[in-house]
DNA sequence: AGGAATGAAAC
DNA sequence: GTTTCATTCCT
């Protein structure tokens, strides 16, 4: 079955939910589900042209809360499952076409960061009223400063605040919406895991700025959390008249009580589009396995590392999201497992830093997590604030299994030796954050394949990989290399954005150079 | 620290 | 057109 999703807000966005249940005639009730998920939206990766777009909603445009007694993003199911959209949320109408002039007509900063946070920690404010699938734990992100990508660092002064969700029903309608993009429809969907509890799934939040749910029945997530905005979650996909719910959810109805095992993945290209198609043993033998497709950048919460994906840069610039990097036998757990505590966040937000981010910048994410940041300073005596960030042990909890992944680990350790010998940067001293270029197409492509193929070539010298490497991708096609030219290219955009001074080159201190 | 690849941006 | 530097890790 298909589900298509449409948004009125870009009639050219099609979101296609594809599930495909091959029930095995083994015996065993084994079954392969595929919940496919394909945005074919602007901000997705395959499209790569909505710059303009995506310049115009870096600025926020956060909105005074409103309860709309309309559902404002829902769902009918059909008998085929295919439902679309139909009503269209005023908030959102108004800021898409609007864009910054309502957020910033007030010209008192202050005040709109005030009117701001007081929307967000409003009773009202979707940042409290999620459901989770465990209220009284607190959400957990276990990756440290270190395990983070180099380029998936969070906003500054956030903080793992957790906001005390209430009990969200379905039946309900409680969507709101604080702000809303045009472009940044991009919700993203995944597997989930069910309680028969909840009405939610799995619920995860990045302290304060991204969650993503699903809802009962649907398995439908969205999170929000675009890259330029750091906005905050609010589309809620719901599912009415769902005849077959129960058989949807029979197959995941005890999945996330242990976590879902990743055990391979794949690239493929699914309408036009580059995704990942990940296979998850949920660990009992009835289910069988759980495949599901779903973005490049889409974020896992993963045991012992928090918030990984498959492509780290990208989630956090598409999503914003710092991650590790996810890797077989990752175990993705819902929120509130046991194993998913005792970490020790100290560092993460100080690598906030990196990102220069004026109040004006953000949404009510960064001044909900200024708060929090602000109030753990003043709890937390502790001592010099201003440690560097991209010291302390890198990896603590990252890279724990020992499938030697590179970025994350050896990314930290070399921060710290840069950090170290940093003298000779022009910009050590004074500039504490150096900031490095963003990698480009083929560096990303190397560095996601040379240990693969130091394994596959043992003995070979890093060089003779890297000709290895530079010869494959000379083979490549341009559809294989997409994928990389459009991380790269988001990544330079990011970066020069935040840091525009980061490609500046060194001077030569060895003669009078240039010529 | 050098080197091996490619590519982007600064010179 | 040239240089630098992103990544990685062995020498």
């Amino acid at each position: 079955m298909v589900w298509e999703v449409k948004t009125n807000q870009m009639p050219n966005a099609v979101q296609k939910l594809l599930f495909v249940v091959d029930k095995r005639t083994s015996g065993m009730t084994e079954s392969l589900e595929l919940l496919k998920c394909n945005e074919n939206l602007p901000s997705s990766p395959g499209y790569a042209s909505c710059d303009e777009h995506m310049e115009l909603d870096d600025l926020p445009e956060l909105q005074a809360v409103q309860t709309d007694s309309t559902p404002t993003a829902l769902f009918q199911l059909g008998t085929d499952i295919s439902h679309q959209e139909y009503s269209r949320p005023s908030w959102n109408q108004h800021t898409s076409n609007n864009n910054s002039e309502n957020a910033y007509s007030c010209e008192n900063g202050v005040n709109w960061l005030t009117e701001l946070a007081n929307i967000a920690t409003s009773p009202q404010s979707p940042l409290m009223q999620c459901s989770f699938y465990n209220r009284s734990s607190p959400v957990h992100i276990i990756a440290t400063s270190k395990s983070l990508h180099s380029y998936a660092r969070p906003p500054p002064g956030s903080s793992k605040s957790d906001p005390s969700f209430s009990k969200y029903h379905l039946d309900e309608t409680p969507v709101r919406h604080e702000r809303a993009s045009s472009e940044s429809e991009s919700g993203i969907f995944c597997m989930s895991s069910l309680s028969d509890d909840d009405d939610l799934g799995w619920c995860h939040s990045w302290p304060s700025t991204v969650w993503h749910c699903f809802l009962k029945g649907t398995r439908l997530c969205f999170h929000k959390g675009h890259n330029k905005e750091w906005q905050t979650v609010e589309h809620f996909v719901r599912a009415e008249g769902c005849e077959n719910e129960d058989d949807l959810m029979g197959t995941y109805k005890d999945y996330g009580s242990d976590g879902l095992k990743l055990i391979s993945h794949e690239e493929s290209i699914s309408f036009g589009e580059s995704v990942l198609k990940l296979t998850f043993d949920p660990g009992t033998v009835e289910d069988g396995l759980l495949t599901v497709e779903c973005r490049l950048d889409h974020p896992f919460y993963v045991k012992n590392k928090g918030w990984s994906s498959f492509y780290p840069s990208l989630t956090v610039v598409q999503h914003g999201i710092p991650c590790c990097e996810m890797h077989i036998g990752d175990m993705c757990l819902p929120p509130g497992h046991p194993d998913a505590i005792n970490f020790d966040d100290s560092g993460v937000f100080d690598t906030f830093k990196s990102y220069d981010f004026t109040p004006m910048d953000s949404s009510a994410v960064y001044v909900l997590s200024s708060m929090a940041r602000q109030r753990r300073a003043s709890l937390s005596c502790g001592g010099s604030g201003s440690q560097d960030f991209e010291r302390s042990e890198c990896s603590k909890n990252c890279v724990a299994d020992g499938s030697s992944q590179l970025s994350s680990s050896s990314l930290c350790s070399k921060a710290g030796k840069s950090h170290s010998s940093g003298t000779a940067s022009a910009m050590s001293a004074t500039s504490p954050n150096k900031c490095k270029r963003p990698m480009n197409a083929f560096m990303l492509f190397a560095k996601k394949y040379r240990v693969e193929y130091t394994q596959m070539y043992p003995g070979k010298d890093n060089r003779a990989i890297s000709v290895i490497l530079g010869d494959r991708w000379k083979k490549m096609k341009n559809e294989e290399r997409r994928m990389y030219t459009l991380e790269a290219k988001a990544l330079a955009e990011e970066q020069k954005r935040l840091n525009p001074d980061c490609w500046k080159r060194k001077r030569t201190n060895s003669g009078s150079q240039q010529h």
